[in-house]
DNA sequence: TTGTATGCGTTATCAA
DNA sequence: TTGATAACGCATACAA
């Protein structure tokens, strides 16, 4: 192992420079009030001792830690990593830390890193949290919520960025359409990305048909088994709307396999437009959440909520987009009634 | 601002449960030899106050925080979040927070998050630091290292990984072949790979020929750039190597740009295999780096090294392998003579 | 089985 | 301009 030395301490320092503990604390915290010589005499004793301050110690005598916490549960998704990076730019230039933690979704884990963060840190980011993650906060420190729970929180307006999706489709002329959704569990997005998809459904006559709902998971695995069932349905779908990107690059690795061509054979929409949506064969057609203002939007409201300003907003909600891409086209039927009128 | 209520210590829950502390403090850690009775009724005042440990006074006492620190430069490099979240998964698994903090590759704000990690955790992770971040630790905290520099470290054999693409080119029958290089400035990985690729050549008997070398920096954007300066050269290369993915998938946007065909005008390698690269159009053939191994790698041998365990390893080199898909062919050239021999 | 005294490293307070 | 003392919340060592 390797031998920790004795870490230096205040003490020491102030030894080294024939002052007391309080001199030195004084000089490192840029108090006013003393001669040149001795900040001089004291700077480089700290310089030659190599002094660092102990957190936990300053932490304890009450003073800011500086830190923003950010509980998420993964940090392979890319609707995570981005919005954090851009949270953790606007942190940085407002001179905070950004500490992350992940949870793995596991309550036990989510409360234990909670309750560390309850004295670690100034303010909170809950990333996508389970339904009462926000609650072991309390009032003790400033929360801010990506996603739907909590009395802070910031998001994208689902249901409506939904109905975008099947509106266009639905205006390609499909009517046969399935959806591909997320775990309802406790993630509240993905049934409102479904009640936008029935909504839209129901607005322009056209039923849900049955079968035409599947869970995909929000992953690739889980949007190829989706399609897989939806696809091999004796009536299947001309068109799937994907809960999400990563399912809906599942939904067209099952339609290439089972050989249909998108968008000729099968219309996929996605949602997120995360960065390799751009990229997939065909590419693809998605509504996208403007993940970097979210991201800096809600590091914005927490650090306000940090520094005690009122009337901070309590809810925002970000308009969704559509991206037409390639994944999206008149459905097979119509091409060919164009063709032979 | 949201009124911070007095927190609850020890204390008060001993109060509460009137007792001492040391007995509430004893039924916390679960130490042994205390009546049933007292137990149950310290256990109800704990509930009752809701009372929450203060992370920084136990650090204080000298117990562990059981906290793995990781300083990163970015959030959304996909190579960042593969591994990480790799590491993240082996630390859950043996009870460790992990506590990700970015640095924007900023040497300030490096050694300011360095120094909050000397104090706050119990083993610090470093991914593509800096040449000099790792000695901000001394041997105050075990150190493993994600990148070049460090007494431990994991990574992958770059040279070797180059050399692997560009034989493969070479293979193919190309001669003209331009590397799109990444920041020499202080990141190794960019000039071994670029080291693989010189060496590859000359192994072959050919040169590197006037401005085929072009700094792509590691990014799209970088990518695009680099590549339009080669394919707009006179003596333009058939092949391009660029030293990460995304900067491939600039290279492929350049070309595309040009009305040049990948892979029958231009053959394109990239370095990583992130995520995107499998479903870039074409899918990109590339050089893989185990990065969820890598991340679990580094995660074991720093818990082996905060453990204290013996003859730990040193430095871990993952070998790199060649994924071939649909970027790279036969150069133009050589199709043309095999139509019309 | 339970309680008391002490110390961890820092900062606030107040006295010199 | 500087320094002594107490306090932050917890755990270790030891006494009762």
């Amino acid at each position: 192992m390797t031998s920790l030395p004795t870490p230096v301490t205040l003490a020491d320092v102030a030894r080294s420079a024939g002052v007391s503990k309080m001199t030195v604390s004084n000089v490192i915290n840029n108090k006013p009030g003393m001669s040149e010589e001795t900040r001089l005499r004291v700077q480089r004793a700290i310089e030659a001792t190599g002094y660092v301050s102990n957190a936990a110690a300053r932490l304890l005598t009450g003073k800011r830690a500086n830190m923003i916490g950010v509980l998420t549960p993964r940090l392979n998704w890319p609707f995570v990593t981005e919005i954090l990076q851009s949270a953790s730019t606007v942190a940085e230039a407002e001179g905070l830390n950004l500490a992350i933690f992940t949870t793995a979704s596991n309550p036990t884990l989510e409360r234990e890193r909670a309750m560390l963060l309850r004295t670690l840190a100034d303010g909170v980011l809950l990333v996508i949290p389970s339904a009462d993650e926000h609650q072991v906060f309390g009032n003790v420190v400033p929360v801010v919520t990506l996603g739907a729970y909590g009395e802070r929180t910031v998001k994208v307006d689902n249901f409506e960025g939904a109905r975008l999706a099947v509106r266009h489709l639905i205006e390609l002329g499909h009517t046969r359409i399935a959806h591909v959704h997320g775990q309802h569990n406790d993630l509240r997005d993905a049934a409102e990305r479904e009640q936008g998809f029935v909504s839209a459904l129901e607005e322009a006559g056209l039923d849900v048909l049955p079968g035409y709902l599947q869970d995909g998971e929000f992953s690739e695995e889980g949007g190829r088994r989706a399609a897989h069932a939806l696809l091999t349905l004796p009536d299947a779908p001309t068109a799937i709307f994907a809960a999400n990107d990563r399912s809906a690059i599942g939904v067209m690795e099952a339609a290439a396999q089972l050989g249909l061509r998108v968008p000729h054979d099968l219309s996929v929409v996605g949602f997120d437009d995360i960065h390799a949506a751009a990229y997939t064969d065909p590419p693809l057609t998605t509504v996208r959440q403007p993940l970097q203002q979210m991201g800096e939007k809600a590091a914005r409201v927490l650090i306000d909520l940090m520094r005690g300003e009122t009337g901070v907003e309590q809810h925002v909600l970000f308009p969704a987009s559509l991206v037409v891409r390639q994944s999206t086209a008149v459905p097979r039927a119509h091409q060919e009634v164009r063709v032979s009128p």
